[in-house]
RNA sequence: GCCGACGUAGCUCAGCGGCAGAGCAAGGGACUCAUAAGCCCUUGGCCGGUGGUUCGAUUCCACCCGUCGGCACCA
């Protein structure tokens, strides 16, 4: 089954996000990508996949010197404090990657530079003349395009000076043709199909070389990995940061691991780094001989109350904040539920209260209250045995079927959303085969007894199903239904019990209470 | 300017050659197991505009209008 769903399923899975520049706390924004990188890999894991999740922290860069600077701490301070920050963010989204990588690590440096001494045999980078406007402040190179009457983009008072220093760059120009033969080789390895084209355009404009290091001599304070073979350059960015990916999963220290992960099945990132994981990134793996990624998913960013996330303009949400009002399920089912993946999508405490109310706590909480408690008072809290199956009972089946089969189909084309759209047609369908079969009037009727019993044994089995669905984008809630019906949450491997009559049976339910308990007071909308 | 997309119900979007769909929002109803929840019904669209291809176009093509991305070392 899940061999015909993917041709490439191999009985592992492997998928990263983009690393992150830890200048400052993460806000909502960063947060989609991680989510729905995590839904998947749960996914993977249920369907008894081994799955590695790479996520992590982007270090070297010199803005990080910058911020830590402002913040009169060293470097290693600094991003020591970021790491904790970022992994408690995420471990708050329950988001559990397998592993995390920080681009300081030592395992991380000898990856990088590995990469790069293939890179270098394979005769990919040469030295030239790098030349820009160079901002002490900002510790960075600006065009001239970039510049503000002479002045620094973000130093009004500084005008950069003009150098040259001499760098390293990468080849990229010569591998125009192979990354064209690359992307038209798989429909799918951009997707969405519009990234595909406009990278393919990309590709017909004429690629650029682009510079790998950059001098370390700029202000004294040594970041960054160096060069092999020249210890006055680091790396420059893209070739230390993309290195990351390779590095969680093995790579060079754990050959056996690196075989079994790599090449990585999916690279989920942002709209804005499209060109260096779909260009530069392939190149690079070309040039040093490696395998190239499968699959890049590229996804749309999120507006906030429609308007664009910015610290500066105080358009920002604490995803802490959220979760600590809504509950870390709520905040990860709207993330998925409401923002295609494919475009931009926008979010808000109003949509994150509408879904909170609607689908959560209406649609599935009281569908699972409703369940239990009938089963409670008519059946003493033991979910009874099913009779014979009736049409409603075979359409409800067929219906858990195709809500099964649709979230495995979506979840394949990184649509989060349309794999929950998927899952709540059941959640709906439930709550109406309840409504058809009224068994709150079956009860009061002695020689219905029968018929109860099954409806009520088809509602509870509705319901279990229903936790394994949901369990990779709410896992909190789907194992608190698990325990509601008294079984054990979905663990890896039991996607395939998603299925009526394919998990354990149901016996003695433990009713908690309400899913999602009503919020208490209607949301304010954000004043403008 | 060039490249790429998008304009379908009040909102968010699906459909992409054969009688216009979903969810939310709005209005009405029957019910009572349940978190005043759930269920049923209804309202609501010259499918951006104009031409063309076709027996037939929301769906294909051209142009126009409008909106938005990208055009490379800022991640």
């Amino acid at each position: 089954m899940s061999d015909q769903l993917n041709p490439t399923h191999t009985g592992r899975f492997s998928v990263t996000t983009a690393i992150d520049y830890p200048n400052g706390a993460p806000h909502i924004g960063h947060s989609l990508e991680k989510v729905a990188a995590d839904a998947v890999a749960r996914y993977h894991v249920l369907r008894g996949d081994e799955v590695a999740f790479v996520m992590g922290n982007d270090e070297n860069s010199q803005h990080v010197v910058v911020a830590a600077q402002k913040a009169g701490e060293t470097p290693e301070a600094w991003t020591d404090q970021m790491d904790v920050a970022f992994r408690r963010a995420w471990d708050a989204l329950d988001v559990r990657p397998t592993d995390w990588v920080r681009t300081t690590e030592p395992r991380h440096v000898r990856a990088a530079q590995e990469l790069y001494r293939r890179v270098v045999a394979n005769g990919d980078i040469y030295q030239a003349a790098y030349a820009g406007y160079y901002c002490p402040n900002c510790n960075n190179f600006y065009s001239e395009e970039d510049l503000v009457n002479g002045h620094c983009p973000q130093h009004a008072s500084v005008t950069p000076e003009y150098l040259e220093e001499e760098n390293y760059f990468f080849r990229l120009s010569a591998y125009g043709d192979r990354l064209r033969e690359l992307i038209l080789s798989r429909d799918d390895f951009i997707v969405p199909a519009h990234r595909r084209a406009e990278v393919l355009g990309w590709i017909d404009q004429g690629l650029r070389d682009f510079s790998v290091s950059r001098s370390q001599r700029q202000d004294g304070i040594a970041w960054g990995v160096p060069v092999p073979g020249d210890d006055s350059q680091v790396m420059y960015v893209w070739f230390d940061a993309l290195t990351t990916y390779l590095t969680g999963l093995g790579f060079p220290d754990d050959p056996e691991r690196f075989d079994a992960f790599w090449p990585v099945d999916t690279h989920v990132v942002g709209k804005d780094i499209t060109r260096h994981h779909c260009l530069y990134w392939p190149a690079m793996l070309l040039s040093a001989g490696l395998p190239t990624p499968r699959q890049v998913a590229v996804h749309g960013f999120l507006t906030l109350n429609g308007r664009k996330i910015s610290k500066t303009d105080g358009n920002v949400i604490d995803p802490a904040e959220v979760v600590a009002e809504f509950g870390v399920d709520a905040v990860r089912y709207t993330l998925l539920r409401d923002v295609s993946f494919s475009s931009d999508g926008d979010f808000s405490r109003e949509q994150l209260a509408r879904r909170y109310t609607d689908d959560l706590a209406n649609d599935l909480g009281n569908l699972l209250n409703r369940v239990v408690a009938m089963v409670g008072r008519y059946r003493g809290g033991v979910a009874p045995a099913a009779g014979e199956p009736g049409d409603l009972e075979r359409e409800l089946v067929e219906m858990a079927r195709t809500a099964r089969v649709t979230a495995e189909q979506q979840l394949a084309a990184w649509a989060p959303d349309r794999a929950l759209e998927g899952i709540w047609t059941l959640v709906r369908r439930t709550n109406q085969y309840l409504e058809e079969r009224q068994p709150w009037k079956l009860a009061k009727r002695p020689e219905a007894q029968a018929d109860l019993d099954t409806t009520l044994a088809f509602a509870v089995e509705a319901a279990r199903v229903i936790s394994i669905l949901t369990s990779p984008f709410i896992p909190g809630a789907a194992a608190k239904i698990a325990g509601q019906l008294g079984i054990a949450p979905a663990a890896p491997g039991d996607w395939s019990a998603a299925a009526f009559w394919a998990g354990p049976p149901v016996g003695q339910l433990v009713p908690a209470g309400p899913l999602f308990p009503k919020l208490e007071e209607a949301i304010e909308p954000v004043a403008p």
